[in-house]
DNA sequence: AAGCCACAGTGGTCTGACCAGACATTCGTC
DNA sequence: GACGAATGTCTGGTCAGACCACTGTGGCTT
């Protein structure tokens, strides 16, 4: 009874079709490397295949490396990112400021196109998750104390912008996300791993002074404004807008002390 | 009491078990490439282990491409071929067919920008290896018979084929590292490997039609004088047009003829 | 001789069961 | 009360047997 229906749907017997599924759910973002997929027994069930079926469907993922699985806990998605510490070029990367504006340069072009996409073919689905990172971006701004710069500093100051990096990491993603390009997402991903494990912790400093922190604010929301609204060009320049404005923010800052750039880089954090 | 007997060749599970041990029996030559391979049932008693689990050993054998198996008739060993080992990123790639346009959209951005930047920021001397690029290029279409998708097929088409992509390839990239963006360099050169690996060798098909061959070098002379003329806007546009180009030639041809890109997409090649 | 059809063999799938590892809970002892 | 052992329940790993769908063949009918 339940071959004839899935005959429909292609040559695809039931084990390609189950890894085929997930392989497209791991492009999609639903699953995440190193997030654990339902045990088998459940995905058999959500996919109305045997338990046999999806475990030869499982077994390919595994051959290709795209699972892993151990006996009694469970399969999770592999990290299968080539940004981890294979490329010699990442050092070169990391060890010359120069590249912070190329890699600004590319972010800007990702980023504009994300948020483009974003606003064309974005479901209400995402909007509900960039809406909620955006407001929980929104609520940890409002909670910096008003005179931030000159009240704390370093311990103190520390773990709430830690937090607003989190909250506008996850906001960015979710943007990039809802371009639904898989391809998209995994590019705009390394160049931020990039960005972030190096070089670009220095823009941190941006968060503390209080001038180029209002100005990211009001771009923060307008990029979410278009978005929501779908307006494609809206949201596009608004991305270049924001990036552009780091880029310059992070040149003024350099003019004006280029140790404190120097010293920040060798820190981790983001935006 | 099977399990007790196994577990002294090591951490093996039967179905890698038995995987390993056809693959041993090919690699020795026993089974050759062709013939068929005993039935799923004489197997599995053969190896003492359940059908289930030899099954799941057959997918892993035919994942890799080193059997193929036809409903009714049975398993056979497949011509093997020396293929590089591929990530588990490109296998998740390659498997989606849809993520050939999400490759191509990407590609078009980086294309663009390079195209615009190199306009914009190239030198002489970055100018000279793009029209060196350009001519070895122009000069091997010149060659080609005008009858050309008619005259030969396979074997004695295909140096020419791959000797132009290979100029093509260059072409693409020399404009590219006139951006002065390494990173730009990186990242597109990450896209280009992929296409190339896998999907993209679907594209090679694009080249034995008269009609988009025509197209496309008309799309690299408008590239090539754009940037040659230091326009960036008509740079950029050119790049865009060729992409999308490319793009809308592989939608009719994946219209024309589905299971032709599915073969050639087991293929090596390049545009 | 040509065409049809039943049959046997093959892969494809499902079902239900049991085994073994990992982990949280609970219970009993100290 | 604290700690360790027994227990229960989740996980993946495996097995046995059954049925379905496809393929090729050989004998049968026409």
């Amino acid at each position: 009874m339940q071959v004839s229906e899935r005959m429909a749907c292609g040559e695809q017997r039931a084990p390609e079709h189950a890894a085929a599924r997930l392989e497209q759910l791991i492009l999609d973002g639903v699953l995440k490397p190193g997030q654990m997929i339902p045990s088998e027994r459940r995905l058999c069930e959500r996919l109305g295949i045997s338990r046999a079926s999806l475990r030869e469907g499982l077994r390919l993922l595994r051959g290709k490396g795209i699972i892993e699985t151990r006996h009694g806990k469970g399969s999770s998605v592999a990290q299968l990112l080539p940004s981890g510490d294979i490329s010699p070029l990442m050092h070169l990367f990391r060890d010359q400021p120069r590249t912070l504006y190329d890699l600004l340069e590319v972010r800007a072009l990702l980023e504009g196109q994300s948020a483009r996409l974003a606003a064309q073919r974005g479901t209400p689905a995402d909007r509900v998750l960039i809406r909620r990172h955006y407001e929980a971006m929104a609520a940890c701004v409002r909670e910096y104390p008003p005179d931030f710069p000159s009240s704390a500093q370093g311990d103190e100051a520390l773990p709430d912008a830690q937090q607003l990096a989190r909250h506008d990491h996850a906001f960015h993603h979710a943007i990039c996300e809802a371009s639904h390009n898989p391809v998209l997402v995994h590019t705009l991903k390394g160049i931020n791993d990039l960005l972030l494990s190096s070089v670009f912790a220095s823009l941190r400093n941006l968060y503390h002074r209080p001038i180029p922190r209002g100005q990211i604010n009001a771009q923060h929301t307008a990029i979410y404004r278009a978005v929501m609204d779908q307006q494609p060009d809206a949201a596009e320049s608004a991305a270049l807008d924001h990036l552009h404005g780091i880029r310059d923010s992070l040149r003024e800052l350099e003019a004006e002390d280029e140790r404190l750039i120097r010293s920040a880089m060798r820190l981790e954090g983001f935006e």
